[in-house]
DNA sequence: TCATAGTAAGTCGTATACGATTTCGTACCT
DNA sequence: AGGTACGAAATCGTATACGACTTACTATGA
């Protein structure tokens, strides 16, 4: 359906260059899940698998440290970066304001050709519910929500968002899962997000709930953990 | 009174490192103004003058660029990145909203102690307006912020700011300047933004005051932008 | 057995070298 | 004179090489 998917992001630097392709490669494998967190990334096995020298591959790997994908220390290496509550909790908390905002910006600007976009893909995670498929569902909650930031005026605020989910996408396949019942709320959330948004609401409502349907998702994991 | 400077940030890489060196020496003479905006930065010439040979400055300027204090173009080269008003505007708004979130967060945290640290600089801040230093005036008001921020329990947001600030000090010295009347009211808001912290307001009260203290500053610089 | 020093392996940090690409100037052709 | 093609200079991108640092192992002595 979308094809909108956490890669295709700002492709900043120089494309076709062999750093370029290293930050692609390593990143892809975070992302996926084939580097797990505390994997150790040692620039000369990665330059080899890929076929470049270090000195590209070093580059990719800082540009992947300032993202906060992974940890580097000096003279020791680098490893994929942790799935630390605290950092979680960092993250959602940090997405739940950029999303806000985002989304808040981007309301007046939506017309109902992606309004239905959404309403498809929101449908589609309804579906995904009963046959519990949590990967696909991250998918499309992503998916849902780029529709929903296709114009943001401001590019500086899209970018931490995608900077946020990039962070989550590393610890998806950790010890974190879904909160029971927290998914069903989210798309039920979903569908009164796009009610505001039809009917013109106020930025602040809309930005409130936006925030608050980023950070229920964080308060289900706290209290889920504290009963741990 | 306070040292708390722009320079003194994360810190994130290893320190002592020609890399971290290289970094710290462009991104001053950035901030300080030695490069101005639109400056080339060629490698070898940086790196002859600093004594190191190209790649650790390379690196440098690469996390520079993720940072958006430089623009790199491949096989062309580095210059500093520019006073374009749109940039402007993303960086104002940008900091409108993690300055608030921040601000939000960190005012439950927030001692009387620091309160009255917070009121001295201010006050140097009004005395500034009479002897005309907007120089100091900028860093005070840094100063001011900062000693807010100083237990936000959220260092990714703080990093944020901190991102923000840099990118405006990157274009202080250009073309930009004081919207007159602006700054005198800007110190009026900080003690009134003092008085909803010291009175325990209501977080969203205080995102708001905070939030609109910075985009008020866009709002005038558009107003102005718009007479000329 | 445990602690410790010494050593070897592994890895990073940086310098140097060279090929690739862009840019700019100049000469030639129309 | 204007435009185009060629060539040289400048600069970047990457490979290779080597020194520096960290880590882990091993052997030795108490």
């Amino acid at each position: 359906m979308t094809e909108t998917t956490i890669t295709d992001l700002p492709a900043p630097a120089t494309p076709g260059s062999k750093s370029e392709q290293a930050y692609q490669a390593v990143k892809a494998r975070i992302v996926e899940g084939a580097y797990t967190p505390g994997y150790r990334l040692v620039l000369a096995a990665i330059a080899k698998d890929l076929g470049f020298s270090v000195v590209p591959v070093r580059e990719a790997i800082r540009r992947l440290e300032a993202e906060g994908l992974v940890t580097f220390e000096r003279n020791v290496g680098a490893t994929v970066s942790g799935i630390d509550p605290t950092e979680y909790l960092y993250t959602m908390q940090t997405l739940s304001i950029v999303e806000g905002a985002a989304t808040a910006l981007s309301a007046p600007l939506i017309d109902s050709v992606a309004i239905a976009r959404a309403r498809a893909v929101n449908r589609e995670m309804r579906q995904c519910l009963d046959h519990f498929d949590p990967v696909r569902f991250t998918q499309l909650n992503q998916d849902f929500h780029s529709i929903l930031f296709e114009h943001c005026p401001n590019p500086h605020i899209l970018d931490l968002v995608h900077r946020g989910w990039n962070r989550l996408a590393s610890l998806r396949s950790s010890t974190f899962r879904f909160v029971p019942g927290r998914a069903r709320a989210s798309v039920d959330e979903h569908e009164a997000l796009l009610k505001l948004i039809e009917t013109g609401a106020d930025a602040d409502d809309i930005e409130k709930a936006a925030r608050i349907h980023r950070s229920a998702t964080l308060d289900a994991y706290l209290a889920q953990a504290k009963t741990i």
